[in-house]
DNA sequence: TGGGATATTCAAAGCGGTTTGGAAAGATTG
DNA sequence: CAATCTTTCCAAACCGCTTTGAATATCCCA
């Protein structure tokens, strides 16, 4: 069903039926009705392709889901994260275009958005301390939002981030309350920018109270199972072992428990951890009491915040350009005070 | 940059430009260098939109991404699966187009890929057992391929599935051959065909050797850590405990493994566990020794399989129209012998 | 040298919408 | 009642590409 047999049925223009449609007022309401209904029970809808091509715009969102080249990993928070965007977009009539690409090939996937015109603005994703697809699409002059920050970059853009930082001061600040000395960290790849953050955060609570940062407690990597759990028996095989560890993703923390476990140690009696918690669907931290304590913000969320900024800048709405997202502290079983023998209880 | 431009840049007809850079005998070889070394220095690319509103093909594929509406849940395996189905579509020239939707407003979501004409092709994801969007797309006429079966729909329709009876009736079998007799099985939601067969291996395995299944050992659900957790703790709070557990997916496997735990047993040694693993990439089962035995297909490379058939399909192509894949039985730590008592050794 | 075959190129007609610039009918006004 | 607005509708141009059908240039061989 086109346009133009619709309106032949009706025998309307062309010209009219779409004036209906699209809510134009110079249309009288009982044409307006007739043509809805005639629409509704033929099943029509506007060709996109045609559409898109007559207004110029796309009705579209590009996503470029970059694979770790090396570990061909993908980020286990796109799903979430797409989850809320997805909402978004389909509420306000756009479509999802998602890119996957080898990380080397990222730049191409944008240029292609932009000279094959079928997107009309980008997500970015997992920015580095200064991204270079940030001037690239600044420079390709395509809406943008960044889910993330590039801290040393200078240019102008719009993101949404959660305030790394603060998390980690705060949950390392709490591990020195209850007496911890010796933290370990566990992070992602310190290209990323939220990893640079999440350390800034971490050494800056260790200085606030005199501790000096131990280059041998901490850790940078892709954020896997394997990766958590691998960490951790070396950290507790050594001579002074650290009493707590805080983790980047619930994933590394998960391996981390089962690092912890297999030395024959309890999570939270014998050492805590902390662990960042995307909140993740299928990884709900425990309803009742969390078994992890941890610093949560709701990626999901983040990604219907960052599809509301990008579609009403692409619609030209005025709209805050930044978002930063604070993290709760949410206190779970796998913290306890650093003292090293303690009393069971009950 | 348009083919109009382009072409009286070049002092020839948009005709001639189009059939040069789309490879068509009827330009001289002359013309077509100079053609494409001018797109290339100007960076053209052909406007989608226009382009497949005039070969009447999108180029584009669509996937529906249902979101579980009691628990907003995302299923883990997209992320993955959808890695392995963009690889090829990009090789291809294929976009992937994703829509994010409540499970109920599924069919709305393929009707309208088919009336705003965006897609080519859809991959249906997550089957039930007589899931009516396979008729649905059938009536249709709009190619595609199912990742899974739906095992009481006679319609025909082409799919990629990894045998999943089979899989569990090893995997039964193996830990009867352990000796155990009391086996649960956390398998995932019973509307959907995977979980369905995967009871059917397992019932089977336990008839054979005379043993009746046990309703009380048998359970489904959306397949989370929490629920993994919460099952085994109900497991091993009864008078009778099985003493082996047969998980459908990996992220139920690191649930059960903490209720295990909590109850202050070792995984292995007091209780047996197998699970499947879709090979997700940021939970590789281990590098030398898998920490879990499990039932092994990557789902990723299912993605790649379903997305290859489904753009032969479109395209014309002769190609398989159905692919079982089998699951491979590793070995690794999660597993021994019944034995109510067991010598440590070394 | 001429005429048919062949190799190149192009003008123009879609594809299915949106949008500009009128035109016709109806309502309002002095 | 003629003049002027409004309201309601439409013809035609356009978005940027592909493709059909035809025109022109070149070639080959009698």
């Amino acid at each position: 069903m086109t346009l133009k047999e619709l309106s032949d049925l009706l025998g309307l223009s062309p010209t009219t039926v779409s004036r209906a449609l699209n809510g134009y007022p110079e249309v009288s309401e009982a044409t307006r009705k007739r043509v809805a209904a005639a629409a509704r029970e033929h099943g029509y809808a506007p060709n996109t392709r045609a559409r898109s091509l007559a207004t110029g715009r796309a009705m579209a969102i590009g996503h470029v889901i970059p694979i770790s080249a090396k570990h061909e990993m993908v980020n286990p928070v796109f799903g979430d994260f797409i989850a809320g965007a997805g909402e978004v977009y389909s509420r306000n009539g756009y479509d999802m275009l998602l890119s996957v690409v080898p990380d080397a090939d990222e730049e191409a996937a944008y240029r292609s958005f932009l000279t094959k015109r079928n997107v009309d603005g980008i997500i970015l994703h997992a920015p580095t301390l200064t991204d270079p697809r940030i001037p690239l699409l600044n420079a390709l002059g395509l809406p943008f939002v960044v889910h993330g920050r590039s801290s040393e970059m200078d240019a102008p853009y719009a993101w949404v981030d959660v305030n790394n930082t603060r998390a980690f001061q705060r949950a390392t600040e709490f591990l020195l309350d209850l007496g911890h000395r010796r933290i370990a960290l566990v992070n992602g790849l310190e290209h990323m920018d939220f990893a640079i953050r999440r350390r800034a955060g971490y050494e800056a609570a260790l200085t606030a109270r005199g501790i000096a940062p131990d280059a041998d407690l901490m850790f940078a990597g892709e954020m896997t199972e394997a990766q958590g759990h691998d960490i951790t028996r070396g950290l507790l095989a050594q001579p002074h072992p650290p009493t707590a560890i805080l983790v980047s993703s619930m994933i590394s923390a998960i391996g981390v428990r089962r690092g912890i476990e297999e030395m024959g140690l309890r999570m939270g009696r014998d050492v805590s951890l902390i662990t960042h918690d995307d909140e993740l669907s299928y990884f709900r931290n425990g309803a009742d009491i969390p078994v992890y304590t941890a610093t949560r913000s709701s990626v999901r969320e983040a990604g219907r915040k960052a599809a509301r900024m990008l579609v009403d800048i692409i619609e030209g709405k005025d709209t805050p350009r930044d978002i930063l997202l604070e993290a709760d502290l949410t206190l779970g079983r796998s913290t306890g005070p650093a003292a090293p023998l303690r009393m069971e209880t009950g």
